[in-house]
DNA sequence: ATGATTTAGGTAAACGTTTACCTAAGGGTG
DNA sequence: CACCCTTAGGTAAACGTTTACCTAAATCAT
């Protein structure tokens, strides 16, 4: 049997209130002879406070749910390290849910966490496809989104990258370093973040007086192996081109790695840049020249956004937009 | 104000007894009419059952923690994922905890797990100088380590991998190709993992009649920049060799780096093997040879065991060690 | 000495469920 | 008709806390 409050109160011969007083700290009208009394009766029954008990009265139970795509992606464990992190330092706890882009297991897991009473979810939401809505409207905690903007009411607050910039101005970069015909390897345009480094990329050429070639646009998704059957494709079909601009770090080390087996020496005859800066493109050689993403203080901030909402702080900004960062590598 | 199960009773004419049947399908005896209305009810009114409560009568709070060093190290997703996927296939959801390595942290984040009431604990231990122990006395929940066997009491079963015999085979792959002089970059030897895979070393050595050299020998820590660090170190030192086995990939990561830089060739004047498989082995050039660990399977297994424990099932094996297997890839 | 205030703690309801056990009505059997 | 069984649901305690409000004794000011 578990000790319990009552326990220790009946032990040290005063009401359950008085423990709850001591242990809360809120002992400012306890002596400290009764006090120090159920301290040592809580150290030798190795009294541990039951939490969802509190929970039940309190109705708060510290933890918040974060649902991400999936934690084995590299681009969220720096997102979900923010987050935990922060929300440490605050007394919560963080849920860990991977959705796999799927709707679905969104919603599913998301019904989940409030059936937990989670004090509020941060949430990367999947990109969805045409026709596809995320309906919160029967969640009432706060949910922030991170990462990837979508249109569902009762989104609380958003940490967001200001992706359409940070293309630009790696596409700018380019240009001005007197690449001609830049290729550029899309992610999925269900996903928003793609359109807007894609409207980064197209902003640049504007702004340069240079024309856009349809042929040097493909869409594709954000992996690694895809960048690699999309060098693959584009080099098959005999399609010209002397700088790549990849929508992510890992189409943009998969089209690398497409490029090093067919003999072409990056940055010599073809530069690469990429988006995200994720740890490795760092290790590989040459190093990859991409934007920076603020991962870690993306989470950070959403943990920060929603532990203020959920303590009824008042939050200033309901729309935190992050600046990304080109880092000039090697490989341009 | 939420619908509690008061509500859907009171609203239905039953009592809550009734609801709360229907709702956890216990509802052999309860008329379809009943149900109906009750479901319908449900619906209407939005209602989500409480599950903090349910704990509070059941013990059980569905829930497990999992403690690992950082979430942020490559080594760590694909567990979290193996445990996140099986326990949410159970009905189980995952608490994240990054403990840094450092022992104040895994007990404090311990406590707290168990004041949350979770039903079980994997954890992979940080690693103990000196001295340090973890005490799991007071914990009355399950325990699982993964990846790290520690000589802790209290610990429910374990997920190990053949470290030794991991190392043992990549050695013996290197002696067997004909490197001669296998420069070993090991990880801190307060980590157990670390010593096996020296043992391992080592073991294929003495198989192989061949001696061990000291200088070829160098402690140092799991991550990349020590890799880095500790090539130039061997190099600037002038000691000579043909090989490199690294006790993780990060560390070979590293140090394929420095070699590259000093215009070394992988692997015509020198070759690398690593430790691990973690995803970017294979995103480098030359791709890195490399005993694979099953980390998913690590976690899956883990979360597997645990919930086994926690329903009270029958655990035929209380320890579990899942075989490496060495992959052959171009950097050697 | 009296009334006011402070100190130290107690009382008990409330939080939202689950579940062992109870009950009342109806049906079946001989 | 008397008995038993089944069906459909109800009763109420229990889970372990917190907290608004209460109280009795001691101290203080005048």
């Amino acid at each position: 049997m578990k000790t319990t409050i009552k326990d220790i109160a009946k032990m040290a011969g005063v009401s359950t209130a008085t423990v709850s007083k001591v242990v809360n700290h809120k002992d400012n009208n306890i002596s400290e002879a009764t006090r120090q009394r159920i301290l040592n009766l809580i150290e030798e029954y190795n009294y541990v406070p039951n939490r969802v008990a509190s929970s039940m009265v309190t109705k708060k139970t510290h933890s918040i749910g974060l649902v991400i795509p999936d934690i084995t992606n590299p681009f969220f464990p720096e997102i979900a390290r923010g987050v935990e992190d922060l929300a440490n330092q605050h007394g919560y706890h963080v849920i860990l849910c991977n959705s796999d882009n799927d709707l679905k297991k969104e919603v599913a897991y998301i019904a989940m966490l409030q059936e937990k009473m989670v004090d509020g979810i941060i949430l990367t939401a999947s990109a969805m496809r045409e026709g596809e809505t995320l309906d919160l409207g029967r969640i009432h905690v706060p949910v922030i989104t991170v990462d990837r903007d979508i249109k569902a009411s009762k989104i609380k607050g958003k940490i967001i990258v200001d992706n359409k910039s940070g293309a630009y101005e790696a596409v700018s970069y380019m240009l001005n370093k007197g690449y001609k015909r830049i290729l550029h390897l899309a992610g999925p345009f269900t996903s928003g973040t793609s359109k807007e480094r894609y409207e980064g990329y197209k902003l640049a050429h504007e702004n340069f007086g240079l024309p856009i070639y349809e042929e040097l646009f493909v869409e594709g998704f954000y992996t690694a192996e895809w960048g690699y059957e999309g060098i693959q494709r584009v080099l098959n079909e005999g399609i010209d081109f002397d700088g790549v601009f990849c929508a992510n770090d890992l189409i943009a080390l998969g089209a690398l790695k497409a490029l090093k087996e067919k003999g072409v020496k990056v940055p010599d005859d073809i530069g690469i840049v990429g988006f995200d800066d994720i740890y490795m493109t760092t290790l590989i050689e040459p190093r990859l020249t991409t934007v920076h993403q603020p991962n870690y203080q993306m989470g950070y901030k959403a943990a920060q956004m929603l532990v203020d909402f959920i303590e009824e702080k008042v939050v200033k900004e309901k729309k935190i937009i992050l600046k990304t960062e080109l880092i000039i590598r090697e490989s341009s």
